[in-house]
DNA sequence: CGATACTGCGTATTAGGTACGCAGCGAGCA
DNA sequence: TGCTCGCTGCGTACCTAATACGCAGTATCG
C-alpha cells in the first residue's frame, strides 16, 4: 500500500480473530503526542509502542512503516479547517484562514519540516486548500488566478509560521562581538539594537499580522485592477 | 563544540603530524553534493566517507557529528547573497533578493526542511538577513518596521519554495474519483478541471512571481502611507 | 466443532551513528 | 641527529532503531 492509498483508504475492521486493542486512530494519535512534546526526532517505533502498552511489532499490523505513519500523523494534526463565513467578505475570511493555518503549525511545530517534501495531500490538507479556494473564489478573479492566491498565501502563512515556531536564531551576543559580527553586519547590528533579538515573542504575533495584512493588500490591489 | 561555535569559529589547522587528507571543506562538500543527488535521508557518514575515500570514523577528526555536518552543509549551501545594487530602488532590490534566495532552495531542495527547525543562523544566512535588511532601509520605513518586512519576504520565499520545489500534490485522477473526491472538493475540482494540477512546472514560476509581485505591492502600500 | 482469518509479538537481521584507543607521522627542540 | 608529543587515519565495538518472518492464541463462520 503506498502512502497515497494510505490516506485515502478506509481502514478494515476485521470480522474474525481476537478484538484489536490496537488500531490506526490510537497509534496516530500516540505518535502526534510524542512529537509534540519532544520532537519529531523523539518519535521512534518502539515509543509509540511503548506508550500504547503495546510490543514494537504489533504497530505493523496497522500501520505499514514508520514513513507512512508520519504521513497520517500529519494529516490528523493538520485537521478540519475553520468553517469560514462567506458574508464577511474575502479578505476576512482569506485573514482567518490564514490564523487557522498558522496555527495548526505552531501548535505541531514538527509538521513543518514535513510539508516541505514531495508528498500526496491527505484529505485535511485537501479540504484546507478546498476552503481557501472558495474563499478567494470570493474575489471574482479568474479561476486559473486562485491558485496563485492560494500559493501566495499558503506561502506566507508557512514561511511566517517557522519564524513563529522558534526557526533562525542570531548568534548570542558574545558571539557577535568576538568574532566582530556587529562590523561585518552593520544593518542588521542597528535593527538589533533598536528592536532587541527578532524572535521576541511579543512581537512575533504583530510581526504575522503585519505581513498578512500587506499580502491581503496587494491580493486587494489586484483585485481592484483585474477582478 | 557546540553547533554556533561550529559555524563561526575559525578551523584550525594543524603544525605537526602527518598533512591531513581531509578537511571540514571537503567533507561539507561532499555532503552537499549527496543531498543534491539523493536527498537527506540518502546522507550517512559512511557515504560521506565513501565518496571522499576514507573511513567513516575518519571525518570525525573533523566534524563533531552528523548534525554539526548537517549545519555546515545547509550554511554553506545557502551560500553568498547576490549583489544587490542600490542604485534601481527598493523593489527591484528585493525582487533580485528573493529570486537568488528562491534559486538556493529550488537548487537545493534537501535545505527546505532543514531551515524550520530551531537553529544558530551561520555566517552566510546572516549575511542574506542583512543584505535583505539593507535593500528594506532603502524604502525609508522605520527601523522597528524592518524585521516585519524580512517576515514577510522571507516567508514567502521559503512557503513559495516549497511548492517548486515539488511539495504537496493532488491525488492521482484515479483516487480523486474512487474516492468520489470531486464531490467533496467541488471548487477544487473546478480549478483542477481549468487548469491542470498545480504543479504544472510551466505555471509555477508564473506564479511565484505573481505572489512576489503582490507582495511587493503590498509593501508598497505600507510605504506609501508610513514611510 | 473444526477451519480460518485474524491479532499480538518474540526473534533476528540490517543499517547507521559514534566512543575509544592504537599506530604511524613529522615539526620542533635538545 | 634523534627524541618527543601533538596530531591524523581508522579498526573495533557498542548502541539505537527499523522491520522481515513466523508462531501461538483467538473469535467467528460454516
Amino acid at each position: 500500500m503506498d502512502s497515497e492509498a494510505l490516506l485515502w483508504g478506509e481502514v478494515s475492521t476485521p470480522r474474525r480473530g481476537p478484538k484489536p486493542l490496537l488500531n490506526r486512530g490510537r497509534i496516530v494519535r500516540a505518535g502526534i503526542d510524542i512529537a509534540d512534546a519532544d520532537g519529531l526526532d523523539a518519535l521512534s517505533m518502539q515509543r509509540v509502542a511503548g506508550r500504547l502498552g503495546a510490543a514494537t511489532m504489533s504497530l505493523y499490523r496497522h500501520v505499514p512503516g514508520k514513513a507512512e505513519l508520519v504521513a497520517l500523523m500529519l494529516d490528523a494534526a493538520i485537521g478540519q479547517p475553520p468553517r469560514l463565513s462567506g458574508d464577511t467578505g474575502w479578505r476576512t475570511a482569506l485573514a482567518d484562514w490564514a490564523r487557522g493555518n498558522r496555527d495548526v503549525f505552531v501548535g505541531h511545530p514538527w509538521t513543518l519540516p514535513l510539508v516541505t517534501g514531495a508528498r500526496t495531500m491527505g484529505p485535511n490538507e485537501l479540504a484546507w486548500t478546498e476552503a481557501a479556494l472558495r474563499v478567494a473564489s470570493g474575489t471574482g478573479l479568474p479561476t486559473a488566478a486562485l491558485l496563485d492566491v492560494l500559493l501566495l498565501l499558503n506561502g506566507y502563512v508557512r514561511g511566517a509560521a517557522v519564524g513563529l515556531a522558534g526557526g533562525p536564531t542570531v548568534p548570542g551576543p558574545e558571539t557577535l562581538l568576538r568574532f566582530g559580527l556587529l562590523d561585518r553586519y552593520p544593518v542588521l547590528a542597528g535593527v538589533l539594537d533598536r528592536a532587541g533579538t527578532p524572535q521576541g515573542p511579543v512581537s512575533q504575533d504583530a510581526r504575522f499580522e503585519f505581513g498578512l495584512a500587506r499580502v491581503l493588500d496587494g491580493i486587494g490591489m489586484y483585485v481592484r485592477a483585474h477582478g
